[in-house]
RNA sequence: GGUGGCGUAGCCAAGUGGUAAGGCACGGGUCUGCAAAACCCUUAUUCGUCGGUUCGAUUCCGACCGCCACCUCCA
């Protein structure tokens, strides 16, 4: 079976066939950089890896640009109020965003371009739309006229479109330069104390939407495979890129559309305001573990909404040490049979093709967790039972890498040292249970404990390992 | 107000017109000197409420209730 997607532009689950076979050209809408992001935007971007991870493992040769915008009204508003240029503002929280994703396991896309080192190719296209007619100027500044395109609202549905001019209450002063309320700044002409790019648009500086549109043509070509980003930017954003892109080129701009639904935290929209508010940092504050943080946001298919509490990030975290563990008793493991029993490798093999087949089915993440569960207990089984063949354990190891190289939830494998003193008390608490002096034993065990080393007696002796 | 989505055990959550995956927690057991870890067993006659279609609905339709989203910056 092959992978499926549910493409936002028809509203149904289609086998993925991209333009050109084997090869994927892939564009994510990535942060706005004025502060850091928070734990919805990831959840929105630990999608978009899962999704690149598990093109790659499918064999797809992957290009997959993101954005870093890097110039906005909000950028403005609060490099302003820091006292700081754009562009030192705007580094910061580009470093902090690149912290927080190696912290969450998120692999750098090919290519992660800044709004405002593409200016000319923005001014490039939106000379390309004026020439075309889709585009006019007024009053300094130069908008995207929504007439010249009929086949506006396709993505989110003509009727959302429709019903701007009669939603919106407020009415900016420069939309009163708008033939019609619908259209889109594609450039804005540069207010006092703001930056400005010169431009023979005159001096200004880009809208919101031309940047994708400008930078996913430079780097994927006209017409590219997959656009993905969260719910909220189908309308306008998306919608905007679509018209803007098809209307200078004529060409379909993108072939599929995912959307990553909202993520709740206690079942509720996340705002400061309510207290339910999370960057990264605040959960590692608390003690989190990132990779928690990364399973508790990759369990939840991406197009359902995800209610994260940190009930759930515990109980990610319990989830994780027993699967970390099981991997890794499986490669410190002998082999001490020659050949696995039969349920045994049938269950691994059976798992290991369940979870590719849900990651195929439009990255259903839970029921591929689900496989990953049997394959972690036929594997314990085995364990326990001393029943580990060197073929069984070949294909679990190869298994648990599928599950890595996809989901990337699992700890590296861990350096197995002791200091010389552990190691000594360990082989004292052995002797003393040996010559069944208990207290010894426990007391022993204790200080071991309290240094953060748990320890497991079992046939072969005596297993460590770190809280 | 308009449009769309969702509502499954204590919690998270998959799924299907044919009788409810999985995880976390809880309880019981095996193993252990005691633990820990692991394994086994148990946990929804029921899928927001009320109707309808059907031989049969949690799955389709309608109404209602609740939550979320978009329509305005937003992952």
């Amino acid at each position: 079976m092959s992978v499926r997607f549910f493409n936002s532009l028809t509203r149904s689950r289609e086998p993925f066939l991209p333009l050109e076979p084997g090869r994927v050209r892939m564009y994510a809408c990535g942060p706005t950089v004025y502060n850091f992001a928070h734990i919805g935007n990831f959840r929105t971007f630990v999608f978009v890896d899962a999704l690149r991870r598990h093109l790659k493992w499918r064999g797809y040769e992957l290009l997959h640009v993101m954005n870093l915008t890097d110039v906005d009204d909000k950028i403005i508003r609060d490099a302003r109020a820091a006292g700081l240029p754009l562009r030192e503002f705007t580094e910061k929280y580009i470093r902090h965003f690149w912290e927080d994703a190696d912290a969450l396991g998120i692999e750098r896309p090919e290519v992660a371009p800044r709004a405002t080192e593409h200016i000319p190719e923005m001014i490039a296209l939106i000379g390309r739309l004026t020439r075309c007619g889709c585009a006019y100027h007024s009053d300094g500044s130069t908008y995207f006229r929504i007439a010249s395109f009929p086949r506006y609202g396709a993505l989110s549905g003509g009727k959302l479109a429709g019903n701007v001019a009669g939603a919106s209450e407020r009415v900016e002063a420069d939309e009163y330069e708008k033939d019609d309320a619908r259209d889109f700044a594609l450039w804005k002409r540069s207010q006092p104390d703001e930056p400005a790019w010169d431009s023979p648009l005159g001096p200004g500086r880009p809208g919101w939407h031309i940047e994708c549109s400008a930078m996913a043509m430079k780097y994927l070509g006209e017409s590219l495979d997959i656009h993905c980003g969260g719910v909220d930017l189908m309308f306008p954003h998306h919608e905007n890129e679509i018209a803007q892109s098809e209307g200078a080129t004529g060409k379909p701009f993108a072939k599929y559309w995912l959307h990553a639904e909202h993520l709740l935290v206690n079942g509720r929209k996340m705002s400061k305001r309510e207290g339910n508010y999370y960057t990264l940092r605040d959960l590692l504050e608390r003690g989190y573990a990132a990779r928690a943080v990364r399973y508790a946001l990759v369990a939840v298919p991406y197009r359902k909404p995800l209610n994260f509490t940190l009930e759930g990030v515990e109980a990610a975290e319990r989830r994780l040490k027993r699967l970390n563990e099981t991997v890794r008793r499986l490669r410190e493991a002998k082999s001490v049979v020659a050949e696995a029993a039969d349920d045994a490798a049938t269950t691994i093999a059976q798992a290991r093709k369940a979870f590719g087949a849900a990651m195929d089915d439009d990255l259903n993440t839970a029921e591929a967790l689900a496989a990953v569960a049997q394959l972690e207990t036929a594997v314990n089984i085995a364990l326990t039972r001393g029943e580990l063949s060197e073929p069984f354990k070949r294909t679990a190891l190869a298994a648990f890498d599928d599950v890595q190289t996809v989901l990337g939830i699992l700890d590296p494998p861990e350096e197995a040292l002791l200091d010389a003193a552990v190691e000594a008390l360990i082989a004292e608490r052995m002797a003393a249970r040996q010559a069944r002096n208990f207290a010894r034993a426990d007391a022993i065990r204790a200080q071991l404990a309290a240094q953060g080393v748990l320890l497991e007696d079992g046939k072969d002796g005596t297993r460590w390992r770190r809280a």
